[in-house]
DNA sequence: GTTGTGACATCGC
DNA sequence: CGCGATGCCACAA
């Protein structure tokens, strides 16, 4: 396989943590999505950036600082992604801890979990997922 | 210096 | 709906 680092992944690290910093508690967010939220560093294309930027994002997170609650990132499709060592079940755990329900395979309701950042357009009433 | 390996997403069949 | 291929590079052993 092959992957790809941006220009200052450490620049670029900082800012996807700063995205999963602000998903609160009993929402999930994609690798995709972080990716789509982040601007493309400057030099890069963005056809480039598009298909390579959710994976840096998971690069990223793979760093798993102490403060970032990367158990809240999960890919598109709404599963956990299985990390070497830890194992799905403990992701799976914690977010069913923060109310996050899981279907029969093991996927989230993207449209009702899946949280996107305040947009400057969009009036701060994101979505209210019925919890529990 | 060479080899192998990495939290993904999307399109096609 | 599931599986396979493609996008591209840096770091560690």
């Amino acid at each position: 396989m092959a992957y790809s680092n941006p220009p200052d992944p450490k620049a670029y690290n900082a800012q996807v943590y700063e995205i999963v910093r602000q998903i609160p508690a009993g929402r999930v967010m994609t690798y995709g999505q972080i990716a789509a939220i982040l601007l493309p560093p400057a030099g890069v294309d963005p056809a480039t950036y598009a298909q390579l930027s959710p994976r840096w994002v998971g690069t990223a997170m793979a760093q798993c600082p102490d403060d970032v609650p990367w158990q809240r990132v999960i890919n598109s499709q709404g599963q956990v992604s299985p990390r070497p060592g830890f194992g799905p079940t403990v992701q799976r755990k914690l977010l069913e801890q923060e109310g996050v329900v899981f279907d029969e395979h093991e996927r989230v309701d993207l449209k009702r979990y899946g949280w996107r950042p305040r947009e400057p357009d969009e009036p701060d009433a994101p979505q209210q997922p019925t919890l529990f």
